[in-house]
DNA sequence: AACCAGGACGTGA
DNA sequence: TCACGTCATGGT
């Protein structure tokens, strides 16, 4: 409810547009995404991930994406032939490795992928964040990822860009630790699902058109409130 | 052809 | 705690 938080929003969204993330390979009743197109965008329709395979999947693309474009992911993704936690249990780490190569560091992502499937399959109802944070290769983004997008629980996730964006605006200095910038927005925003959702869709696409490690402030439409 | 991408972990200070 | 090296493919 931070009047300038939420006109930074507003603006993004107003340029942008609703982001319906997080992506997914498959829709329900819908064809795969064909590979390089990325198009599992799902604008207005809050109700994905449904089934189980596809909170599953947000997941796995949530450990591929560290540090990883999301085109990378996607093909990682399609390589995979089924997604589904009990598919990949039973998948050899050899094959694991091959199919998630496009998305990088494939040896360790096999790893994580793994301890998180045998997690998720003794998963009960909604993982606690600490719980998360203790299955290796489950950081504090990761976990918020998970949170917000595959459980839909109010978590503010903290991305590289997030700190570049609002550190550049002056809201925080950039070396703030995870935690002081993710308390940042939480008190500062209604605890809103959509809202943590759709505002840090915005902040990765803007971090992409403007706000690249050597921006485009000229025509940057938050040039008039940034301190950069 | 260097640079970077929707980070996490292990190590040493 | 914290700064730093490591991990790897693919697009620009």
């Amino acid at each position: 409810m931070n009047y300038e938080l939420t006109n930074i929003y507003n603006l993004l969204l107003k340029n942008y547009g609703l982001q319906g993330w997080w992506p997914l390979t498959t829709h329900d009743g819908s064809n795969p995404t064909k590979s390089g197109s990325i198009s599992g965008y799902h604008v207005n329709d809050y109700s994905l991930p449904k089934t189980k395979e596809q909170i599953f999947e947000v997941c796995l693309g949530a450990i591929l994406t560290q540090n990883t474009s999301w085109p990378n992911v996607e093909k990682a993704l399609l390589n995979l032939k089924t997604i589904s936690p009990i598919y990949i249990s039973n998948l050899n780490n050899e094959d694991l490795k091959q199919s998630i190569r496009p998305a990088g560091y494939f040896n360790q992502k096999a790893d994580y992928i793994k301890n998180f499937t045998n997690f998720f399959l003794n998963l009960k109802d909604t993982p606690s964040r600490d719980k998360l944070l203790t299955i290796k290769g489950i950081g504090n983004e990761t976990a918020d990822s998970i949170l917000l997008y595959a459980f839909k629980q109010p978590e503010f996730v903290v991305d590289a860009y997030t700190k570049r964006i609002f550190s550049r605006l002056g809201f925080f200095k950039a070396t703030d630790s995870y935690k002081e910038i993710k308390d940042f927005f939480e008190s500062n925003l209604k605890k809103d699902v959509i809202l943590f959702q759709e505002f840090h869709a915005l902040i990765v696409e803007h971090a992409k058109r403007f706000c690249q490690k050597s921006p485009y402030c000229t025509d940057c439409f938050l040039r008039a409130v940034c301190k950069f």
